[in-house]
DNA sequence: TGCAACTCGTACATCAATGTTCAAGTTAAG
DNA sequence: CTTAACTTGAACATTGATGTACGAGTTGCA
């Protein structure tokens, strides 16, 4: 985030942002943020609106497009590391894993959708390496239940986490279809991962 | 497919295409298919180019971007009712949507890739009355299970269809990753929705 | 208070995609 | 063989997005 290749703007002599700068920049990733992971094809034009800040102030702050995208994912990263950490991830591992989805299912669906609408603007490569570690913990938790003996052992791990995501983004696509309530859904969600994990 | 509205050049008194103009429209929409549905923001430019045809006869058999792309989701539901038809449906529910799941999950993941890249480009509500009637099959099948005992009755029925395809889906994905190959994917495909459908 | 950092609107250059027009050539079909 | 359907490239108008330049105003901070 503070890597001083994210801005373009001439910065005070200590490496310091002034206040009102900092505070565009957030207004700028948040409403990023927002639209970015609710539909593809958004416009530098569109998230400077949002933000309520002139298009020329964002560009002030992220040199191009690319380099907005990658400030987008970044924060989500700290994100989800800071969401990571308030789960408590100890105990039986199928235990833990209901608790880690519980809380972070939104976040999970949000990030897929973040990650899918910036393809065309960030290198796979660069999209790889900073997501890697994300999923890993995820499957770190369900190899762990694997020996355990609480989750099934004759599927790849690798298609294990696959459906975990995939079926958490089907559960947000249902809601926002209206064929799922925002209570059901967590619920759903759990049931349907827990007969596919059983061994 | 032959409505008239599709196509904008002058057509011959009786209503018929002459030979070589049915080819350039066959061209166009086979390399259209396979455009559309390995990724967005594809342009009318590289379809006519991936067709081999001119870009101004693509714009005289599909005066629109939108129009292209209906008459691209025409054609992929006439497949899909093609194929649906040539599977055997009869017997046990179970047994029945395997078979069904084995013949057209290709189809099915290729459809919901175009139905994705085209979103933009035709009214969600068209998308919606045209796409409908082959969820309902899906649907009546795995309904006719529930019925039947083999498959569970606590899931939402909704949800059960959105869960076969999003697997699909992510089968499909997971081929491409290199992470499956074309042998494994229909097996753990079969066998994760077996584990999600039982009672 | 004063200065540098910051914001903003307007304007401009560039680029890529869409859709149209035209004139000349090619081909199917009666 | 003759005609009308069809194809084609080149050229053009339009639109929307990206990124830059400038000059005037605002605001944080020492």
């Amino acid at each position: 985030m503070d890597n001083g290749k994210t801005t373009a703007s001439a910065r005070r002599p200590g490496g310091q942002r002034r206040a009102d700068a900092q505070r565009s920049i957030d207004k700028i990733l948040t409403a990023g943020l927002k639209l970015y992971s609710s539909r593809p094809g958004v416009s530098v034009a569109e998230v400077a609106e949002a933000a309520g800040v002139g298009r020329v102030t964002l560009y002030g702050h992220f040199p191009s497009r690319t380099e907005l995208a990658k400030a987008l994912m970044e924060r989500t990263f700290e994100e989800t590391e800071a969401a990571w950490q308030s789960v408590d991830t100890s105990g039986p591992a199928d235990e833990a894993l209901d608790r880690v989805l519980r809380e972070q299912w939104h976040l999970m669906e949000r990030n897929r959708n973040l990650r899918e609408n910036v393809l065309g603007d960030v290198s796979p490569q660069w999209l790889r390496t900073r997501h890697d570690p994300i999923l890993r913990r995820v499957e770190a938790l369900i190899s762990r239940g694997q020996d355990e003996g609480v989750f099934r052992n004759d599927l790849p791990l690798s298609w294990m986490v696959t459906t975990l995501y995939s079926l958490a983004h089907a559960a947000a696509d249902e809601i926002t279809a209206g064929r799922l309530t925002a209570e059901q859904a967590p619920e759903i969600l759990s049931t349907s991962l827990r007969s596919l994990y059983r061994p």
